[in-house]
DNA sequence: CAGGTATATACTTGTGTGCGTATATACCTG
DNA sequence: CAGGTATATACGCACACAAGTATATACCTG
């Protein structure tokens, strides 16, 4: 029933996947961390979960927690064509991204340089 | 309580502002198109007008609604962590984007945080 | 002014869903 | 095996909200 964008629009949610963002965490370090009651992690990791945005990797009685893409990209791809009324010229480059989506996948080059706002 | 993300939860108001994308269109012209009653369609259209995803244009009795950007720019700004899961080299439309943010008038605001209540 | 069109609002109802509390399951260590 | 830790699930409740129906307001045309 909860679509892809039911999903993020949960606050709770929005923060688990902000925060795994930036690595993979265990139940109880989102639980630390977020200062939220431990079922309601398990349960929004659960809506993540079954709805593709997060996977599980077992480690003894944990289970960290990380990203999967898929449902994210999604929300991009529904997003771009409204990014004409913000940004003039990123379309080019948007048709050139849109191009490469499609292109072989090329590893090495990613993050090189530490521009983070 | 409704929050930006919140508000394109609705598949509804997600098809609006689609075809809003395209053109502005009056009330009528969204509830022909879309097929929906319209006290749905109005109803909709407040919820987007009043959370600045739409702004109307009176031309006799009718409305004719258009985008405005700045809630789904909030969108694109939450997403931009999550960019490098599934693209390698577009650090460089992110570090455009970046210089772009601070190019236009004003609007600053980045970096949406919230998670308490 | 009447009649018609276009849009907005009021009110009710049903359903979904997040939360809290309690409990169950799984795994590790001694 | 016992005891502890880590995570998942069950259940009840309260509340937000979308949809439907009916009605109100605004404006245009004759």
């Amino acid at each position: 029933m909860e679509s892809t964008f039911g999903i993020i629009a949960e606050p709770n949610r929005r923060a688990i996947l902000s925060l795994l963002a930036s690595s993979e965490q265990s139940v109880s370090e989102i639980e630390h961390r977020l200062r939220m009651p431990q079922p309601s992690v398990s349960k929004h990791l659960r809506v993540l979960r079954e709805a593709g945005f997060v996977e599980a990797r077992v480690d003894a009685q944990r289970r960290v927690y990380r990203i999967r893409p898929d449902p994210l990209r999604e929300v991009d791809a529904w997003l771009a064509p409204f990014r004409r009324f913000w940004s003039t010229h990123v379309d080019a480059l948007e048709r050139h991204l849109d191009r490469m989506d499609q292109a072989p996948p090329r590893k090495g080059t990613k993050r090189k340089k530490g521009k983070k706002r």
